[in-house]
DNA sequence: GTGGGTGCAAATGTTTTGCACTCGG
DNA sequence: CCGAGTGCAAAACATTTGCACCCAC
């Protein structure tokens, strides 16, 4: 179920790449909280992230922040939800999805006929009971795309 | 694409209906806070809740998160990401999928050529550019589903 | 050497909680 | 009536920021 020493070298390299892609310095702060998260399917959070690269080096909470939002705009690591910030809520009860605006946070809704009938794996109904799916489709919204080039391009 | 007074109507029926179910008491600021959701399809924040709702009568911050726990609980509204709290990180830059455990917040990834060949409708398409799209599946974990009954049964 | 990265500490933002008072059932 | 719900204020978390120092390039 964990991954292999060559999946986690594998994944360093392609971190690596990124971090030159994007101009970012490849400093040990960074290379040891990448080492973390790639180390791990528990899908940590800040603070169990620093705990962890803690006992190895000596990295502040802040660091672990700021490397965490580098390394997801140089696209090294994702988020498990694209929401930030405050919680949002929906009085739409029925079976729906979402699409999302990484940029701005516009939320809209949708359903799906296709997606509603979707039957997940046998092997994932084991992990537990599941009672909802709901696809996230994250993009960039015409207006903050517009307001990005600064005409309505595709 | 506004909603119409006949649905928001409805919405509040259910609401009421849920509340009873949960032994939940019809106060005021319930039902107002409850009102502001349903009116909007904008998915708002407990503050932007709160800011409407004081527009009509008085209600405190607190009472607006307890609220939305409360109506929450009672199925009347959803959120819409299934994780609270801290934001967590995933090394997996992958096409992937999650199964999230709405009591312990365990997650864990699956991936599927179903989902990936997910193709949304055109008037999805046109809200914005999407960039991906992540399936959420959210249930109960079988470690949590034991602690609540004391045995492992389905 | 120099600008990006880091640590520290303090600010900001979000959500929860203890307690006394109020009101829905 | 009586306990669930509320308001207030303070606490507990989660995240960001300003500034001085440091190191990867």
């Amino acid at each position: 179920m964990s991954l292999t020493s060559a999946e986690i070298q594998q994944r360093q390299a392609r971190m690596l790449a990124a971090c030159r892609r994007d101009g970012l310095r490849i400093t040990r702060q960074r290379t040891e909280v990448y080492r973390e998260i790639a180390a791990t399917e528990a899908h940590p959070d800040a603070e169990a992230i620093h705990a962890r690269v803690t006992r190895r080096i000596a990295v502040s909470l802040d660091t672990v922040y700021r490397t965490l939002a580098a390394l997801e705009k140089a696209g090294a690591i994702g988020r498990v939800s694209a929401l930030h910030g405050a919680a949002r809520f929906d009085a739409n009860t029925a079976k729906h999805h979402h699409f999302v605006c990484t940029e701005c946070g516009l939320v809209r809704d949708f359903s799906s006929a296709e997606l509603d009938a979707y039957c997940p794996p046998e092997a994932v109904r084991q992990w537990g009971e599941i009672l909802s799916v709901h696809a996230e489709l994250r993009g960039i919204c015409n207006q903050c795309r517009e307001a990005r080039t600064g005409s309505p391009g595709a």
